[in-house]
DNA sequence: AAACCACTTCAAATGACCAT
DNA sequence: ATGGTCATTTGAAGTGGTTT
């Protein structure tokens, strides 16, 4: 749970100082018996918690028993009501946090502390937060939204037209033992060779290959979609997987898995990044992503099912098993491949 | 012992919905 | 329209503990 920046969102939409103590207390207790909020908002944005959360008159005059596990000691009705919007605004400041504290991101860089011992704070025991990315929005005068927007507005994208033909082009040569390219897995890819040998077995294609850059073939396909030859006619963008999954056959070269991205936004959208910039700038972008690719990502999605992916693992990974006894290395690939051929979700 | 603080609980205000 | 019922929302009151 995100305490401080859900204070400032409440904060920056008119409650009262002492209102705000109470939200979070709430929600802290909320998570304490149930769960972090935050997970369970990741997990189905909080419905299954919140059902456990309905508590109605006519529950009160049946005397029936909360469905949660937060002791009230006092009149359950008004308490479960109360918990319950505490995490009904919760879910509110998570759905529409990233647009509305970077709209007051400048008006001030006071820290809202929130449940620290006040001596704490004098004795400088706890330092106000301190972050080089907002400094210097700050110096020069940008505010944090205009950076994400100049992210998502500079963002190149292929046209829509050849992503289609390209994606069809893709299935048809992964389909038909045509030559397809993966990233390297593992440290010198050593992977890769399970994963080469795992098409073979799932798809009877034997032309998988390894880049030989790790990113020839979305170099490649960005210059022919967009008309962007790197260093020859567009400068300082970094061609990026938006959904990564590099060693899965559907992903590494599919058009609409592939974009131009300012370098200058690039830390936003990896993980080097730390707290909640690359956070919101994803939120942002995958926004954006999944309403111009629904299509293709519920055809992803929808193609797991149909290459009955998870059954199939297992027969393969117990077919290794047979002459190579559980390898630390078999081990590593289940795993990773579990991760590449995960479903995309927002 | 007074002031302060974190946290929980409660009561009142508000508004949606429904039957009349 | 009117009144009743209910869920939701809000912040003040209450509680119990710590600091000055």
């Amino acid at each position: 749970m995100n305490e401080i920046d859900f204070a400032k969102w409440m904060k920056s939409n008119g409650y009262d100082e002492s209102t705000i103590r109470s939200r979070i207390s709430n929600c802290q207790r909320v998570s304490e018996y149930e769960g972090d909020l935050d997970v369970h908002y990741e997990k189905d944005e909080c419905k299954s918690l919140l059902k456990r959360l309905k508590y109605s008159t006519n529950d009160k005059r049946e005397g029936i028993s909360p469905r949660h596990s937060i002791p009230i000691n006092g009149d359950i009705y008004n308490g479960t009501a109360t918990l319950r919007q505490a995490v009904n605004l919760y879910i509110k400041f998570r759905n529409n946090s990233h647009f509305d504290h970077t709209k007051n991101i400048d008006n001030d860089n006071k820290e809202i502390v929130i449940n620290k011992k006040k001596v704490d704070i004098d004795k400088g025991l706890i330092k106000p937060k301190l972050d080089s990315y907002e400094r210097f929005l700050k110096t020069f005068n940008i505010s944090k939204f205009d950076l994400y927007m100049f992210g998502l507005n500079e963002t190149i994208f292929p046209s829509i037209e050849l992503v289609e033909k390209q994606w069809e082009n893709l299935k048809e040569r992964i389909y038909n033992n045509q030559e397809v390219s993966i990233r390297g897995a593992g440290r010198d890819a050593k992977g890769t060779k399970y994963y080469i040998d795992f098409y073979k077995f799932l798809f009877g294609n034997e032309n998988v290959r390894k880049d030989p850059t790790n990113n020839l073939a979305p170099q490649k396909i960005i210059e022919e979609l967009t008309g962007y030859k790197r260093n020859v006619n567009i400068y300082n963008y970094q061609v990026s997987h938006i959904f990564g999954r590099t060693k899965n056959v559907f992903m590494f070269e599919a058009a609409w898995n592939i974009v131009l991205v300012p370098k200058i936004i690039d830390p936003f959208t990896g993980h080097e990044t730390k707290g909640i910039w690359p956070k919101e700038y994803q939120q942002l972008f995958r926004n954006e992503v999944f309403k111009k690719y629904s299509k293709y990502i519920n055809e992803y999605n929808k193609i797991l099912d149909e290459i009955d992916f998870h059954k199939k693992l297992s027969m393969y990974i117990s077919n290794i098993d047979k002459e190579n006894a559980r390898s630390n290395e078999v081990i590593q690939f289940e795993k990773s491949v579990k991760r590449e051929f995960s479903e995309i979700v927002k």
